[in-house]
DNA sequence: TTTAACCTAACGACCGTTAGTTTGTTTTTG
DNA sequence: CAAAAACAAACTAACGGTCGTTAGGTTAAA
């Protein structure tokens, strides 16, 4: 019965709230309840730790996101993308994968900078482009503002990073006061004058 | 001549670019051209150091704002939105102060959170606030979607943080085709229809 | 008998910090 | 006005602790 996939997921934890430096090898093999060096066994260094727990979070969440996108593919869009902020919003205070993703996305390691922002950039470049094609389609873009599909894509991903950012330095709370303010605006911002 | 200013300014570029506990005494030391003990003829320890940084920054950007805002009185509030936002995302590239800010508001180190935060809150509330104020201007509060003042303040903070975030882990290019595309989105949004 | 998963012991490097000293400039005093 | 005292800002040396990491041994399952 090996340890390795609760090493990742402590390490994941402290990674998150103390960052990639604040959080020691030693500190992580306390919690898991192991020595320190018994980690090597299963790591060949602290960077290969981290980036196999950046790997598999990147996985995981572009998974549920996906999954979330074809849940509500029947819906009006703009109520999609309102319960997907929304549910990233939550995650944000419950799900530990989610503070780990978005911290290192914003201030990874140095010495990995290159190697996380390759993987990432990919990922929101895709899922901007999958965005403006959605909101491309006919049943959408006839609803949409001139201005089109793409610039209501940018938007809207800018609106998601403003509401989680409250989310990181305020609260739960406080960001959803920023959604249902925003919300609106946004709405009335992307949708044509009927 | 003193070098106390000098440690202040290698120290906030060092926490800027590599974190709190990523940047060593030792590293700033060696920036500044002292040895590491002679940064204690200045400051009682590192956590000292930092919070005189902090301090010292917050104050600074405290002024720049508000004297932007002043600068700006005349302008229809659009514009002088519009141009802070571009000046915030601007600054992030070309100013240390700007990445060190932002970077401890989302990220402070983790035995001085509730220290920051103390700081940070107030100035968050204040500004918005005192945004709210100004757009409930006469001359404004015209021009504003029924939806108000507050929703309209709330909502800019939301597209300034979605345009900064991506000046973190993007660039300034990325960053400026956020605000390009995000900025008709919101004016539409807030505008009251003529 | 090999292999995987742990262990203990220990490495050198660096961490933040303290003690105590030197040096050069102010400030006070005879 | 010159000597003395005080002070500020640097220094060297070194502390105990922690860092990530390696070597090598033990144990139990395959």
């Amino acid at each position: 019965m090996t340890r390795k996939p609760v090493i990742e997921d402590v390490a994941l934890g402290l990674f998150a709230s103390e960052g990639f430096e604040g959080a020691s090898l030693g500190r992580i093999a306390d919690a898991v309840g192991i020595r320190k060096p018994s980690i090597y066994a299963h790591f060949r260094s602290k960077e290969d730790l981290f980036l196999s727990v950046f790997r598999r979070t990147l996985r995981r969440k572009k998974r549920q996101i996906f999954q979330f996108a074809q849940d509500g593919a029947g819906l009006p869009f703009e109520e999609m993308l309102f319960g997907l902020t929304e549910r990233l919003m939550d995650d944000y205070e419950s799900d530990a994968e989610t503070r780990f993703l978005l911290r290192m996305c914003y201030f990874p390691p140095t010495s990995l900078h290159d190697k996380v922002m390759g993987m990432v950039n990919p990922f929101f470049r895709q899922a901007e482009r999958e965005l403006t094609r959605m909101l491309g389609q006919p049943e959408n873009a006839g609803r949409l503002h001139p201005g089109g599909a793409q610039e209501a894509a940018i938007a809207y991903v800018t609106v998601v990073d403003g509401v989680l950012a409250e989310a990181i330095y305020g609260s739960r709370r406080t960001a959803a006061r920023r959604l249902s303010a925003v919300w609106p605006v946004y709405c009335r911002g992307v949708l044509a004058k009927h």
